[in-house]
DNA sequence: CGATTTTGACCAGCGC
DNA sequence: GCGCTGGTCAAAATCG
């Protein structure tokens, strides 16, 4: 929950030491480069623009892990203030709302950013088997989606079969509720349902991790357990229903009493939107797949530039 | 024809 | 115990 759970420092692989290897064999490349082409060009002029260049993205990066911490910073201010709002709304939300315990329990910890569910038996499904602890990993994912488009599909890579819709009392909207085709063997469900609040927002509450890679690679991955994933984000157009997609994880109710019961049905539209916006750095950050693609990304074109310099030269 | 979706029925938890 | 509610089941319908 706290900002320091947030590795702000995005390893981009560009670190000079990390880097030097690829220096090195950079060189090696080109001389072979030079040596096709026939050009002689002095090794030591092509390694100082490296460095150079080496000096640049290093300071790019620095900028980048200070604009990180910024926002990190924000986003935690953000948190408690919306931490203040839940727990003055929760007062008057208990007096009317009839949820059930379980599923009190359960959003109880929504609005978590790195812990799991699983670690205690106040999952969601302990209140069904109480003498069985399953490890149930919650977490909510936001869509934003057209309006106008009634599908309660949210693409996470992920491929779902719907066993039920249902309206439920507090959202017109009905709820779809899924579970991963790979059930038995995988037992991770999600629920679908617009928000009440802003019909342009779908809900995706994903329960436990899938114990499998995707069925759909081409996909885009939304997974909110995502060292299931397999490895980088592909690069598919998006969907026509998913423009923008936030996942908050879901973390232990240490800390925190019955006062943050539903919290998400406590805060208003722009709340969320706001939410949503300081949510993303600290999700991207924590996402290996996301860091692992920017550095590839970012050392791609770096190779590019260098390899155009070489050209030139 | 198998997989998926739809939808009404059923079950279980919770508050009164 | 009863009614309300969310969640699940399973048969029928639909789809590819």
């Amino acid at each position: 929950m706290e900002s320091s759970c947030v590795d702000t420092n995005l390893d981009l692989n560009i670190n000079p030491f990390h880097h030097r290897n690829k220096v090195l064999k950079r060189e090696s490349e080109s001389q072979r480069e030079v040596a096709d082409c026939d050009v002689k060009v002095p090794v030591k002029q092509e390694n100082g623009v490296l460095v150079e260049e080496l000096n640049r993205i290093s300071s790019e990066n620095k900028k980048l892990t200070e604009m990180l911490t910024v926002l990190c910073e924000q986003y935690n201010s953000l948190q408690n203030q919306f931490m203040e709002l839940v727990s003055k709304n929760s007062g008057n939300e208990a007096a009317t709302s009839r949820k059930r315990k379980a599923e009190c329990e359960d959003y109880t910890n929504m609005i978590g950013f790195s812990g799991n569910v699983g670690s205690t038996c106040s999952d969601a499904e302990s209140y069904k088997k109480p003498k069985e602890c399953i490890k149930a990993k919650i977490s909510i994912v936001y869509v934003h989606i057209n309006p106008s488009d009634n599908s309660l599909i949210v693409r996470d890579g992920y491929q779902w079969r719907k066993y039920g819709q249902k309206v439920t009392r507090d959202n017109p909207f009905p709820r779809a509720y899924l579970k991963c085709s790979f059930a038995p063997s995988c037992p991770v469900k999600k629920k679908v349902q617009r928000s009440a609040e802003d019909p342009s927002i779908l809900v995706a509450t994903y329960e436990g991790e899938h114990n499998h890679a995707h069925h759909s690679p081409a996909e885009l991955s939304l997974s909110p357990n995502s060292s299931a994933n397999p490895r980088s984000a592909p690069v598919s157009a998006p969907t026509k229903s998913s423009a923008a997609t936030v996942t908050l994880e879901l973390m232990q109710p240490s800390g925190l009493g019955d006062d943050t019961k539903k919290p998400s049905q406590q805060i208003d539209a722009p709340a969320i939107q706001q939410i949503l916006v300081q949510q993303m750095p600290a999700s991207l950050t924590r996402d290996l797949n996301f860091t692992a693609a920017l550095a590839a990304a970012i050392s791609g074109r770096v190779v590019d530039h260098n390899e155009r310099e070489c050209q030139v030269m």
